[in-house]
DNA sequence: AATGAATGAGAATTCATTCAT
DNA sequence: AATGAATGAATTCTCATTCAT
């Protein structure tokens, strides 16, 4: 369907050249329809946005169901399978992950920011669930939880944002994000799961 | 001096509009110059942003020269101290760290790029250096040395670009940058330290 | 029926806006009837203008017919019924006053032009036959009868096209047309008579 | 100078085809200039017409000095010289006539609209205080001043805005304002003159 | 008969840059 | 060295109209 072309265009675009550094002319293009067809399906420019991050946001929700499907797991068990989750899915949806980035740092529309605090806020309250069960059942001990969120979500963005220097690191060409993503999702994993898993298990002082 | 009055207007706008987003009339206007004189100085808008990676790179190096005063210092103690300095400087300079991290996500110039993966690649080696310092004299463990760089700047970087996420989580209202970093500034390495610390030392398996 | 309330959404619309700075869209919306339907029923913008015009002219027959009732009355009786019933008429359908008068100023499509010329020349006729019976009837004094006519009808539209400016003269806000009219029309009516009469009968030098 | 040339070309093409109706590409081309230039000097095409009406504004003042250069006039005197007066302005201005009556009546910018209404009230005041002080001297009768004032513009403009169709009434084809001004400018003062004065001088009942 | 989808042309405006001084 | 004036190219968006159904 056309609207879903533009949506996709829009999104390769933003996440290639940013938002203001895309024009509707490019979007256009790409999703081989009328420039006016833009203005048509959506408003303008910022509401096509709107909408981009509306037809992304539903992901979200599927990962929670991934995790509901076996509740009385192991914390431990829960956690690595969330790690797991959000690298595939970050990975997945590197293009929209780095317009949210991005547009979230920047001084943007009210409606657009509230949007995106939405979605993070939901990625946080899953996380932090599941370390709270871990606590409660004295398997986890006490941190900052926010701040372990950040962590989390911090470091698969750092991979995810910072591709051409990583493959600099790697000796490797520039490849495309897909290449790019198979050589690196499981090394991200392993790492994470044994840092956030170290940190919470392991009582030191 | 005129060229830094630009500067620093060309900072401050592009790290609140993005780069793109930000127009040379705006830059002149903020710092009270001629729109004339940017193209006059610089050359270009491009070549303005070029200058600003190479105006502000330089503080990467006394970062180096801190860590280098003590030599003898106990791993540990110069893994929190590196910490420290991290978040200190990303706080501080959360303009420039902003306009780095939107840029290089995007296709951007070759020569920006490079500039900015030459700065990454600084900071990368200053941490390897002392967890390899550390992993030779056994105090460290084996790790993914890249990955748990990543996981430091990311950290940081997560909570530096999602200020207005982290304000409404705290159930502030949108605050200036300033007065965000006293507030969230050790709360930041206290969790690092501890994270990255345990992490480093901690041995299980 | 539809066609009608196009019409009056285009009469109402062209009247507020303009003819070129109202949209097809506007009306459409505002008529509460698809887009498509405008070019579907009148062809074109401008042909939905004359059929507007030719919609609207018929009111002036009713007017001639009005005075044609009493064919024996007094000439002074004739030209105060004349006044009467064009301060009502402009009055009553102000919007269309409004956009004819503006349309007749512009260089604008010649059948709109024709259209309106041809309105006008009825108007002129009528009054002038009366004060040509009047003169035959040594009742009225030779005068110059077209700009006598331009006096009656420039009169009646300076006040109809320039409410906002009498309601800031009569201390009031802006008021709906309607509630304008009511507290106006007498008083013109009252002024009207007694120039022309005064004119017409006045004998001076 | 050039902005003045954009005036002037605005001016023209605003009178002929309206506001609305004429495009900055339009107005730029007929003066010779670029079509950025208009966004330049003025910043918008609604700052233009502004900036149209305070430049053409001014003309108002030097018909007030004309009439008080010969403050012991006798009022009827002062009548028929301020009737050659606003008769010889608004045809020599019709175009910024035009503009202005076509503006008055429709919905727009409340500055514009205040601006015009300014214009208007001083032609007010200018033709009321000579009724008044003839009304002093008992020469004039009694009379509705702001009405009899809006039949001396009204006539005025009727003339001005049809000129279409007096050409056609006159049986001769659309010739330039300034040969229509030719034929009717005496014809129209020497009507208003007779009217106005028969009007505030002759008693009758 | 009636309409939602689609479009090319054109609207106003802003852009980064250059030029003449 | 410094700048006000100027500009061509590009921006987003709206326009009246047409087409397929």
């Amino acid at each position: 369907m056309k609207k879903e072309k533009i949506l996709e265009a829009a999104e390769e675009l933003f996440a290639e050249k940013g938002y203001e550094g895309t024009s509707v002319r490019d979007i256009a293009n790409r999703a081989g329809v009328n420039i006016a067809m833009i203005s048509y399906y959506f408003g303008s420019k910022e509401k096509l946005l709107e909408s981009l991050i509306q037809y992304r946001a539903g992901y979200t929700s599927d990962l929670l169901d991934a995790l509901k499907k076996n509740p009385d797991d192991h914390p431990v068990h829960k956690i690595e399978k969330v790690i797991d989750l959000y690298v595939d899915r970050i990975l997945t949806h590197h293009r929209f992950h780095n317009i949210m980035s991005r547009q979230l740092s920047m001084i943007s529309e009210k409606k657009i920011k509230d949007q995106m605090i939405e979605i993070k806020k939901q990625n946080l309250e899953i996380i932090k669930k599941i370390i709270e069960e871990g606590q409660r059942k004295k398997i986890f001990r006490k941190v900052d939880i926010e701040l372990t969120v950040a962590t989390i979500i911090g470091t698969i963005s750092q991979v995810t944002l910072s591709k051409s220097f990583y493959c600099q690191l790697m000796h490797i060409p520039e490849i495309s994000f897909d290449e790019y993503s198979m050589r690196i999702k499981s090394r991200v994993k392993k790492h994470l799961k044994k840092l956030i898993i170290t940190y919470l298990t392991c009582d030191m002082e």
